[in-house]
DNA sequence: TCTTTCGGTCAACGCGTGTAGAGTGAAGCT
DNA sequence: AGCTTCACTCTACACGCGTTGACCGAAAGA
């Protein structure tokens, strides 16, 4: 399971194979549909479990930026945390169920949280907004590897970031 | 050749196959072999023809954020433009060649532009968070296709991120 | 007109995949 | 001891893939 966890989060869907999985944890491919069912179902619950947004919801207004920023680092600097969302946002882009659930079951949830916090006009656009520059700078950190962003110290980082998302907070006025 | 574009866009380089792309384009597919030689450099030529940086690299520090933003749409909202950069995209998460040529023929040169552009401290930090943020609205937008900011208008999408992406660049002072 | 070349097609190979079903050995119950 | 159940493995199937090399008809050159 652990392998599962890995290989999707470093091949993505497609590539990654039963057999390589099984033959990563030492057993054998036939158990793994026996206790899973189904890839697409392996999957579902390696990607999806785990995954915890209550830092965005129980966050204010005050400390929202500084919440979200936290929020982007804890999911991926904790190799325990890291291996779900990896394995998530790797295959987000080409597989459909995957972009269903990160759709469904983290941005729309996280999106309508920090609207609520927010407030103000355009709150959902604006949350949303946010969280794609959130999402953008992990992908390009920790997905992509980009090497600025990814040799990049968290504390410069977050620093660099907050100006962005309380600058996406506080233009709560159609201009 | 249109054809490969819009699968590898739509699906992806590893559920595109040589057989499905050609009949969608009524020919054979071992003349796409022929043509092309390999699956991969269909691909490469597929995906990282027709990149354009010119938009960023000739914007002055007054107009960064606009010219971002403007490059943003420019190459999602022109269907010619599209199908190219949806390819890359699209398979930069899954497909080591796909991640190599955004991050070297793409975020490299956009971010040496951008820094050099905005100066100060921290400008390649600052490029690279900037790009990163312009990244996850595009995908967000186009590719993972969130209902928010799918149909959200342009202008008053651009409205929401240019604060961000200006504090990006006016934040040029270690504080 | 005969020959060569060339754009294009056909059938096929070898491989890796997800998946199914029969089989096996140990453990637990009566 | 005998039976059942369970966790697990072995073998095999059917399929779709990238890729290849032989083949074919038409255009061009002698």
């Amino acid at each position: 399971m652990a392998a599962a966890r890995r290989q999707f989060g470093e091949l993505g869907y497609e590539r990654t194979s039963i057999r390589g999985l099984a033959s990563e944890a030492g057993i054998d491919p036939a158990l793994v549909m026996q206790l899973f069912g189904n890839k697409e179902q392996l999957f579902s619950t390696a990607a999806t479990s785990g995954i915890d947004l209550q830092a965005l919801t129980s966050a204010t207004a005050d400390n929202l930026a500084e919440a979200a920023a936290a929020h982007l680092f804890a999911d991926f600097e904790d190799p325990e945390r890291r291996t779900a969302a990896e394995a998530l946002l790797r295959s987000c882009l080409t597989h459909p169920a995957a972009a269903a659930a990160l759709r469904e079951q983290v941005m729309a949830p996280a999106q309508s949280a920090v609207a609520a916090t927010i407030g103000g006009d355009d709150s959902e656009l604006r949350a949303a907004v946010l969280n794609a520059c959130t999402l953008g700078v992990t992908i390009a950190r920790y997905l992509l590897r980009d090497p600025v962003l990814a040799d990049a110290d968290r504390q410069d980082l977050e620093r660099v970031l907050r100006p962005a998302l309380e600058a996406v907070i506080a233009a709560n006025s159609r201009s």
